[in-house]
DNA sequence: CACCGGATCCGGTAAACACCTGATTCGTCG
DNA sequence: CGACGAATCAGGTGTTTACCGGATCCGGTG
């Protein structure tokens, strides 16, 4: 039975590319996602044996999504494949829960030994990961970390994606004050009073692209 | 004889993904660099029909590496691959000689039409780019790479960086009503409708940082 | 000169935002 | 079990935005 995959990548064109390779390999491609939200709810209704996300999304980030994911089927091994090296980023995908961490740099080859050795109940991160950081993971030691729960981020990423409070509590299903109670607390935990300045920390922190 | 494609993408494992879904195509890659200076080197020593280009690149862009291609062979056609569909950037590209503009969210079957298009010597641009500003450059070539005033630029560079319209006013010395019009004028100009993505354009402009 | 575009100003309106308070449910952790 | 944080919902208030319209002044250019 071959390995069935989720893939989740926003540019189309770049899918479809990855899905030729993968399926040249003898995977089987479960689903075809352009965003985190999407991966969510396909992961919730058919688990993947792996799932394969991009970092950079629309409407829900890889990395929320991957934690939705991983709630959703625990069996699921999670790679996440970006252009970021940082430690920060690494190190946040590895507390997520994430088996395997792929830098778009690297030849597809990396991918399919990723994908082999997360099957295998391995961890897999491309050559050109700080080995130290990952020490410092695997001691559990504290890094600083964003003060936002996953909630108040998604609602941030909506927000400075250019979403009404509105269109926010539609898209995430809960009530137009449960949105901006998140949104406040956002700006209060950030000392934030504005939206720019809510775009501007998204950008920074990589959570949506300028 | 098919068709020999440089490809120029900064992502190998992107590039592999294309390569793939090219050559099954029947297209042939006669070369695959990872950055525009080394697209520029080869495109001088061997001369391609066609060269699929990525915007960001190390080293140097897709667009100046474009114009270099040209300069060294007249009768390539460039294609930008890119993520980017704002006016300014297919302009430029336009100004710079490309044949053919794709965004990456557009399916893989649309470069291959554009390379299509562009060996028979039509411009191809993927669905979504503003045909206006595209309609002024094919008229009157000397459009201004920025639809803003520099009063425009001023007050969008200000509520970009948090300020209210009327602290905007205030830093300025005009009143609060000409600065809301100027912004008004911006978000018009740049059909943009919410404060979050003029943020994101002005970040992307490099008129603030994020 | 007459026209145009940039910059300035002003009126109004509906929606969205920024900020506050208080409350319930739920799972986790000591 | 009880405390706690996360997530949910709701009431209210004043400010700001987004968008509409029209207007004046001024410096170039045809």
């Amino acid at each position: 039975m071959p390995t069935r995959i989720l893939l989740a990548d926003d540019h189309l064109i770049v899918r479809q590319g990855l899905r030729a390779l993968l399926e040249g390999e003898g995977f089987e491609i479960l689903a075809e996602v352009g965003d985190g939200r999407e991966a969510a709810k396909v992961a919730r209704q058919r688990c993947p044996d792996v799932a394969v996300m991009d970092f950079a999304m629309p409407a829900l980030n890889g990395l929320d999504a991957s934690r939705e994911i991983l709630r959703a089927c625990p069996r699921a091994k999670v790679i996440l494949l970006t252009m970021h090296t940082e430690d920060h980023y690494v190190l946040e995908a590895l507390r997520a829960g994430a088996k395997g961490y792929v830098v778009k740099t690297q030849a597809a080859a990396d991918l399919v030994r990723a994908i082999h050795e997360v099957q295998r109940g391995m961890m897999y991160l491309s050559p050109g990961i700080s080995q130290t950081i990952v020490q410092a993971f695997l001691t559990k030691s504290d890094v600083p970390v964003d003060p936002l729960t996953p909630r108040e981020r998604e609602v941030l990423q909506l927000v400075a994606e250019g979403k009404t409070t509105k269109e926010v509590a539609g898209l995430l299903g809960i009530s137009f004050k449960t949105a901006e109670s998140h949104r406040m607390r956002v700006m209060r935990k950030l000392d934030i009073h504005e939206t720019a300045s809510l775009v501007r920390y998204a950008v920074r922190r990589g959570l949506i692209q300028p």
